[in-house]
DNA sequence: GTGGTCTAGACCACC
DNA sequence: GTGGTCTAGACCACG
C-alpha cells in the first residue's frame, strides 16, 4: 500500500518531480506492488496541499515510463516487472549514494568520518 | 576560491539556487575564507558557463543572507564569521544525510549495505 | 427525427456543444419539427456513441435557450415557432457563410474561383 | 506583416487552435513570409486579452509542425518553404469547404441557392 | 467519483 | 526584452 506518511516537500526542486521520486522510493521498497490502485488526483492534492494538475503532471510522466496505466474514468494502476523494480532500485541508490558521497567529499570529510556520520544519523 | 562544477536545469532546480549551495559547500569545507574576494559576476559567468544574471541572482540571495558584503564599485568580499561557517556545515551535512538515511532505511537496507555503498561510492 | 453524425473532440469543440449545433442544423433543416419528441438520453447516446451524461448537458442547454421542454418523468418536446426556427436558419447561414468567406478573400481567392470550389466540393 | 486586425475570438473552439489556425491562414494568403519575425508571447496575449501561455501554447504548436523557429531569448521566426504554404493553402480550403458544403446540404438547400449565398456574402 | 485538457499567472535562464 | 516551465483552477468526457 502506497503511503505519503513521511513525505514533505522540499524547495526549489518541483513538487511533481519529488512526488515521482517518492512513488519510485517506494517501488524500490517494495511497499506498492503491481496491479495496485493509485490514490486518484483529488484526494493526493489535498493530502499533499497542491493542485490537482501537479498530481497529474507527475503521474503522466510516471506512464510515460510505463509503470503507471492510466484510464479516463478509473484509478490509475501500478504496472510492474520484477526487471523494472530492480532498475529503479539501483537507480536511486546510485543517485542517492554518489551524490552524497560527491558533498561529503567536497566539504573535506574523511570516509571514516562518513561513516560514523551514516551511525550518527541511522537512527 | 571557488571551483568549477557544472551545473544544468536537469533535476529541475534552478541554476541560481545550485550556485549558492555550491557557495555553501565551500564554506563549509573552508575553502572559501572570510574576507575573501569573490570572482565578479562576470568572470564567475564565464567560469561556470551560465548566464550573469544567474550570478546575479546568487549573490543576491547570499548578500540578503549576510554571508557576502558588497560596496557598489568594489568587489564583493565573504563575511564568515566561525559561527556562520558551522552553522552552515551543520545544515548541509544534516540535509544531506537525514535525506540519505530516510531513503536508504525506506528502501530496507541495513546499515552495514549502507556502509559498504559508501565505500563503494567513495571512489 | 434526429439522424446519426460522428463527433469527437479532434478539433476542440466539446462535444454536448457539437450535438447542439447539429440538433439547431436539423431544426433548421427541418428534419425535426414542433411538437416532436425527442429520443431519451440513453437512446441518443447510445445512437451517437457518447456518453449519456454528455445528452444531457446538451439537452439542457436546448432547454435554456426555450427549443426543448421537459416534464419530469415525460420525454422531452420541441417547442419551436415559425419565427424561432427561421432565427436559428439565419444565426446558423449567417455564421458559416460570413466565416467561409472572410477565409476564402484574406487567401485571395475570386468569387468565380469560391463559386468553383463549392461546385468541386458539392459531391 | 502578419496582423490580427480581422481576429476575433470563437466560442468553443479552444484559444490556441484559432490562433494556430488563424497564422495558417496567414501564410496561406502569403501576408506573412519567411524568415518573418513573429509577435512575442507577451505582446500577442495583450493584444488579444489572453494569456501569455495561450499564445505559447500555440507557437509550440507550430513550431512542432515545423512552421516556426523559437530560441530562448530570441524572436520566433516563421520558416516556410513555398511547398509548406501551398500544403496549408490546400488543407484549409478543402476544410473550409467540405465543412461549409456539409453544413449547407444538411439545412436543404441546393448548389443554387448556395452560390447566390455566396455571392449575398462576399460584399 | 475518475483521468484529460485549457487557461491563467508567476518564475526561471538567456540575449 | 525573449522563450521555457511549474503551479493553479476550472471545465470536459466518461464509468
Amino acid at each position: 500500500m502506497i503511503s505519503f506518511q513521511h513525505f514533505s516537500l522540499e524547495d526549489g526542486v518541483p513538487i511533481y518531480l519529488q512526488i515521482v521520486r517518492h512513488i519510485k522510493q517506494e517501488i524500490a521498497a517494495q511497499t506498492i506492488e503491481h496491479g495496485e490502485e493509485l490514490p486518484s488526483r483529488r484526494v493526493l492534492s489535498a493530502l499533499l496541499g497542491v493542485n490537482p494538475n501537479t498530481i497529474q503532471k507527475a503521474y503522466k510522466l510516471l506512464e510515460e515510463e510505463g509503470l503507471i496505466e492510466s484510464h479516463s474514468g478509473a484509478k490509475s494502476v501500478m504496472v510492474l516487472t520484477e526487471e523494472t523494480v530492480a532498475k529503479i532500485r539501483t537507480e536511486l541508490l546510485e543517485q542517492e549514494a554518489s551524490q552524497a558521497v560527491a558533498l561529503l567529499k567536497q566539504m573535506g570529510i574523511t570516509m571514516e568520518e562518513a561513516i560514523s556520520l551514516i551511525k550518527k544519523y541511522w537512527n
